[in-house]
DNA sequence: GATGAATGAGTTTTCATTCAT
DNA sequence: TATGAATGAAAACTCATTCAT
């Protein structure tokens, strides 16, 4: 089923975890093309610099954001309670152990307030999570106040991954699904329980 | 009441302020010089090199923090709705309009997993300001659960100032201190609805 | 005969020669570039810094010198006097008008007090150097008498190599070569009075 | 009997110390300001430059060796073998624990070939030395074997100095003064002996 | 396509020196 | 005299990018 991974797509996942764990001033070419086992003057081939490189990523990062996490969220013909859990389980399976945890939200501030194009992907990030978790809510709450919730509820999570990295604990996350879950009156799954 | 500013201070303030607004690598010591009206070298003469005069910044910032935001925050004299309302509102007051939004935070995301000494320093503003809100939250939640309110308020906080650069819209950032207030059952005051 | 000199090879032979008549300190790596043909940054694609290049020169030196100096000392099919005499005349040959005289005598002198990674280096040196003469003594003064009567020699020469350099005059450092041949009991070589 | 120090000599003896140790170009004015108590700027009513400062010093040596090292070598009422005894001890306690060895040789090796203003100084030291222990030499084997008899001294003298620096062992270097008072006949004095 | 040598602009850092107080 | 802030030139080093092979 896996796709043949081509080259440029080597290049973008060395220069995504680089990216998202030194971040992308502190990420050089060589580092990029030692990730992927290339040559520094090979990636030229595939990017036509650093930045077009970046810009790259995360447009692959938005696509697969949409594909994994957010996609079932906007399946109808699910419950709506089973479409949230689906997704916070999902977020958390991501995030929780990635080392630097999120690139969007790094380069948010390390790049967002200085470069348009870069800004404008991280949007289009947040914006995709915000719509998938706001159209789950919104049943309950109506769309005005689901997207309230799901900005907060992002805006949460967010924080809470930036303190993961930080204090190298992953509670103050987990609690910010289990306070999501909640907004649907959904308790912790057995699963997360568990594991908790 | 203005102390006299040394022009180490002067320093500091520029470095601060470009820190947070261009993030610490992509901010030259000849952009702090030129901040504070010094040439590249001078700047040399009050700290021993980049790494050292950014962290004079973050201690100094740890000590303003807990001068001007979080001090009264014990003042047992004072009842708690009061104190929880004081530091929400100087919180916002602090970080509402504030290009580049909280350095620490955006410095734990550029910094906090290279770097063991500004980790350290960034642990110790967060840990400060949820001591500070944690005793607040007490006498109502007990400290156990006031300490884990208090970190997701933070979290959520801090999540919050990311969007709010990103978005230019601080709706996301006053809800997270409306609700912040609402642990201790407050309404929002008068002032921040005027705002608002 | 002349093996094909590699790039990395002619920046190391441009630093050898500038370290040795400029100094390590007074030799930028400016002039080093400028030495080997090629600009300021192009020298890091070859060496991780400064220091970096110059233990890459001192380890070449001590290699060459066994090869060039010190290898047929230890040749015992030949008699021990011819040694002798390769070995002091190789010396002179390798020191007499080379502007700078020794590296590794100027390095000792330089930065042999600051930093071990040079001073093992230069140690290994003399040390070859010790060796080869005292093995070609050991014959006639026994092993003991010989070592001392290296090293005593090898300072001789360290100190005419300098004095060399200071006076523009050869004459110290050729009683020294002569000096250490009596110590077999061999008389000047016709070439070397020719010479002298 | 001491004279009384002033802040010009305090800021040359701090100097000299580091140079010798340290070397010329790795000695900084706020090094040499710091070594005497003074600050940085003060240096300046006492030197015009680090040069100046430098050459200042070289005169001082040349003259403290003229009083303590090398006068009593000319004082024809006393035995030539006495004069050689007192000379070679004198030198030897000079230089023996010495941290750094000998400046006038260090420099030479640092700038004797790029200023001649230093050339020349460190020059008229060895002549000064060659002198005192020519004219000692001279009776027994008149002046022109005497002269080369001393220069060759010197130069062991000079390299025995390096290597005692580089090894951490006064061995060499006490055989080359055990070999020149060897020059009148001399044997080892008891108080040498009892040191050995 | 792949390589890696070379570039050149930019960054941090050092430091002798000047000068207003 | 003494200070120490400020300078400015020069040094070490980084790195995205180019290009001949």
């Amino acid at each position: 089923m896996a796709v043949k991974k081509t080259d440029r797509d080597a290049v973008m996942e060395a220069a995504m975890n680089l990216f998202r764990v030194k971040g992308y001033h502190h990420t050089s070419m060589a580092d990029i093309a030692e990730g992927c086992g290339l040559l520094k003057g090979s990636v030229y081939h595939y990017f036509s610099g650093k930045k077009d490189m970046a810009l790259a990523v995360l447009d692959n990062l938005i696509e697969d954001a949409r594909r994994k996490l957010f996609a079932e969220a906007k399946d109808t013909s699910v419950p709506a309670a089973d479409r949230l859990r689906t997704l916070v389980e999902a977020v958390e399976g991501y995030f929780v152990g990635r080392e630097g945890g999120c690139l969007m939200g790094n380069l948010a501030l390390e790049l967002g307030n200085a470069d348009a194009d870069f800004a404008n992907r991280i949007r289009t990030y947040f914006n995709d999570w915000k719509d998938a978790l706001a159209v789950v809510l919104a049943e309950e709450h109506g769309m005005k106040r689901a997207e309230a919730l799901a900005e907060d509820a992002i805006a949460r999570a967010q924080g809470a991954i930036m303190m993961m990295g930080l204090y190298r604990d992953d509670a103050v996350f987990r609690r910010a699904g289990v306070d999501t879950l909640a907004l649907l009156g959904l308790g912790t799954s057995p699963a997360a329980k568990a594991a908790a």
